[in-house]
DNA sequence: TATTGACAAATAATGTACAATAAAGGAATT
DNA sequence: AATTCCTTTATTGTACATTATTTGTCAATA
């Protein structure tokens, strides 16, 4: 296990660490603090979380109904391997979804929806990916912009689930100046597209963009691996 | 029925009635038998299966992470509603998921596969929806042969979640005699595109079975409300 | 000697009981 | 009628008991 072992470090997580349990663990298991298919064993777990075991026990039996641990009974849980293929299963997901939800999103989308993508698309570019955390911020809202009113609620949790498991894998590693221009293009590219009213148009920018995504987020993991 | 071996985990040892309390309480929930937006006292829930309130709360949080209930700290649970919207929304997933699995399939079908799928199809057409349970695993049997040696292990497990839900919901309800013939016709029709090596028709007859099965469902919940 | 099998000790998951804490409801006082 | 305070109710956290699994030892056998 990957978890640092000094008690120094530890108290200081256990007092000021402001998410919960859950969200400590989940965020181990994705930003791959611990490895594939490693056990977790509870009163370890309690143990470094500082609490008793039921916290966590509840813990990991959401991160299990989430997908992100494996438990069989009377043996406990462990990791779920969040490697490439992971990626590349969730994006190939949403190369199927965001595009159904960006064709749909170009039938009701008004002027100001489309002044205020730009406005976005603005402030993305004035800042040129200066601050990773701001620009995941603004590109959040402009995504957002286009689903959330989307009347599918379980697709839209899906890709607000999804989004925010490869933000936590990509977090840290830098984009390429290759994939910075192409994010910016396919952006703009859709912009055009809701405003010429072509929902194919924008459904094929977002599919590009995903893919162009994920397979970023490949390379960078490949490249970490080494 | 048994639907696959992520269920076997899921089954426990639990006494008396039947499955694990995750089991029982996502079926009352599913099956509507506990109203929509309803609160899940664990307590009383506890008592109710003669466990204490620890199982009863493991239970809750995996059900919190599929998505099935809704928790606010320090107030519990509630169900979250099952209505005809959330079967239109699964349904217009598996509408985008269902077809990509099945081109993917039609690349990679052996005559073997092919007489198994015609195998299936026979069964089912012999007992023509006499026993809704054989049925039911009939059917699961001969898309789980397409869909199951996907490597795409998230899409399939998401379709498999689907599908349960789906099932749960639909139980009991009588199929009518048109889409009983519909069911068999895209079969067929599903069979005969992977025989021609033709994914795009395979990927259109499965699009319609899966929106016309969703149909099927909300017609029935419709009707069965009054 | 190496291998297997039985069995006991250790380890860890699962279940029970209860204490602490937060929210909800209701009566008394202003 | 609004507010405070107290009681009730239910969730959340802690401690411990039980049960299942893993591990290691040691003798029996080939």
């Amino acid at each position: 296990m990957k978890f640092d072992t000094s008690d120094m470090q530890h108290a200081q997580q256990n007092d000021e660490a402001g998410g919960s349990i859950y969200e400590r663990l989940r965020d181990d298991i994705i930003s791959g603090r611990v490895k594939a298919n490693e056990r977790l064993k509870v009163a370890e777990l309690a143990s470094r979380m500082g609490t008793s075991t039921n916290p966590v026990r509840e813990a990991l039996q959401q991160l299990r109904g989430e997908g992100f641990v494996v438990m069989t009974p009377n043996r406990g849980a462990r990791v779920r391997p969040i490697d490439e293929d992971f990626v590349r299963d969730i994006c190939e997901i949403e190369v199927l979804i965001e595009p159904a939800l960006t064709r749909w999103f170009v039938g009701i989308a008004t002027r100001e929806d489309v002044e205020e993508l730009e406005r976005l698309q603005e402030e993305i570019e004035a800042m040129n990916f200066g601050d990773e955390l701001a620009h995941s911020n603004l590109d959040l809202q402009f995504h957002q912009l286009m689903y959330n009113r989307h009347y599918n609620r379980h697709a839209v949790e899906l890709w607000v689930r999804h989004r925010h498991i490869l933000w936590a894998i990509s977090r840290g590693f830098p984009t390429s100046l290759s994939r910075q221009a192409n994010v910016l293009g396919e952006h703009r590219e859709l912009i055009a597209c809701i405003k010429a009213q072509d929902p194919e148009g924008a459904a094929n920018a977002i599919a590009r963009h995903v893919e162009g995504s994920g397979r970023h987020i490949m390379e960078r993991m490949r490249l970490s691996k080494r």
